[in-house]
DNA sequence: GAGTGGTCTAGACCACGAG
DNA sequence: TCGTGGTCTAGACCACTCA
């Protein structure tokens, strides 16, 4: 914290922030016109349109190209809990979420077939889920499930697609090894559009792999959520054997 | 992937990349000046300076003011260990890995104090920790300890951070509980000077709470990763107890 | 068609790095 | 001091939304 960046596009942003944080701009409020703000601040609309992309990075501000830019409803976060539970209760019960899924085949290509253990080309069935709450659509989710265990019919119904993959787990024998890889990254363009962030704004990225007992992998789903009001927890109740080396399994 | 943008930014930096992937600019090599691609590519340096912004997010491009762009060397991919292991012990033992520690005496503030369960102001040692893997910085951790509960010594002597956490857990009773709360963002500016990315760019950010047996906190770390660069992996062996509910404590 | 944001230009001037 | 990137300007022109 021991630093000032006193560029104006900073300024100006931090003018705005804080004009929305203390509620001068109230969520779903239109704010004035790049035209007007660049007049207000007397800055080029390159320079404020440079300090309107801050705010959108952060999540302040959505911009819709031929409306305006629009300060951002404060959304529910949302809480991934790991470890084979379900997203956070409060969360579903609270906020009618709804899943649309859209379901194909397809068939096993080098990234996935490595994730699924499987040969090249072999028949996958896909889930695509996308979370929503409300209006605003909150998460993205891909599911690939090898097609000789996919009851689509018994997925398509399902109101939270977490709910899905819950009854899939049901399915198989009572014992399942998960591997949840989480990562930080930019969305790609498709993702922006559909979760309605901007392409600047960091995503929560998390690959998660479900073997049975007998190490078949049943599901790889590849999950994405907004990184402004998204987290993943895990809990863990250890026990340390002795000092210092335990048995280390991770890969 | 069903959308193609020809704006000529996106057109210069997809040349660009397609240059570095092949190899005909070389990792660690300096680009020819703005100036220069600007001609070559026949825009100004405005749009010419937002292809090169696309590659620094993507973590192919380093700026340098008054230096240059430079092709980023691929780093070695940093795997966290959820669940109370260490870091990738592969990665730990190949790469030289150190650490500068830093301490010092600081007072629980509103954050801090909720996180370690302790009364505002209460007396914490801080643990400023970065991961180096030779030149390069390529993590950052904030260690909280509980004033009584932080051997210095111990901890200063450590050559892996992650060893002082495990050093830390050794002293207290052999259960501990973890709790891990993960996050993607754009990096602060201190902490993307620090790391040497793009604040444009995402990193990982991993909140881990240990408590002993009594529930009392031990110890609550800030860790933050390039997004570009670390994963986070968790792996779980579960036993499911029957159809459905399951008992979900995540808060 | 009026109003909005999105892309781009051709400069100016400033701040940093290295000799 | 010179060459580099960083910030900013005052426009032009295009693409989208909505009446």
């Amino acid at each position: 914290m021991t630093w000032s960046v006193p560029t104006r596009r900073h300024a100006i942003a931090n003018d705005l922030r804080n004009q929305i944080s203390a509620g001068r701009l109230k969520a779903g409020e239109r704010l004035p016109s790049e035209a007007h703000l660049a007049a207000h601040y007397m800055v080029s609309t390159a320079t404020l349109r440079s300090a309107l992309g801050l705010l959108e990075a952060e999540g302040y501000v959505e911009k819709i190209h031929g409306k305006g830019n629009f300060v951002r409803r404060p959304l529910r976060r949302i809480t991934y809990a790991g470890g084979g539970r379900m997203l956070d209760t409060q969360a579903a019960v609270n906020s009618a979420l709804r899943v649309t899924v859209r379901t194909a085949k397809v068939r096993a290509s080098g990234h996935l077939s490595a994730l699924l253990k499987v040969p090249n080309r072999s028949p996958l069935t896909e889930f695509l889920c996308l979370g929503h709450e409300g209006e605003e659509p909150h998460s993205l989710a891909r599911i690939y499930v090898p097609r000789d265990l996919a009851p689509a019919t018994v997925l398509v119904e399902s109101p939270l697609f977490e709910g899905a993959l819950a009854s899939l787990a049901d399915l198989r024998p009572p014992r399942v090894e998960l591997r949840e890889t989480v990562s930080a990254r930019l969305p790609t363009l498709e993702e922006a559009s559909t979760l309605r962030i901007s392409s600047a704004s960091a995503v929560l990225a998390i690959t998660r792999v479900t073997a049975d007992t007998t190490g078949r992998v049943v599901e790889a789903a590849l999950l994405v959520f907004p990184g402004d009001r998204a987290d993943a927890v895990f809990t863990t109740h250890h026990t340390v054997n002795e000092r210092g080396r335990r048995d280390d399994n991770a890969r």
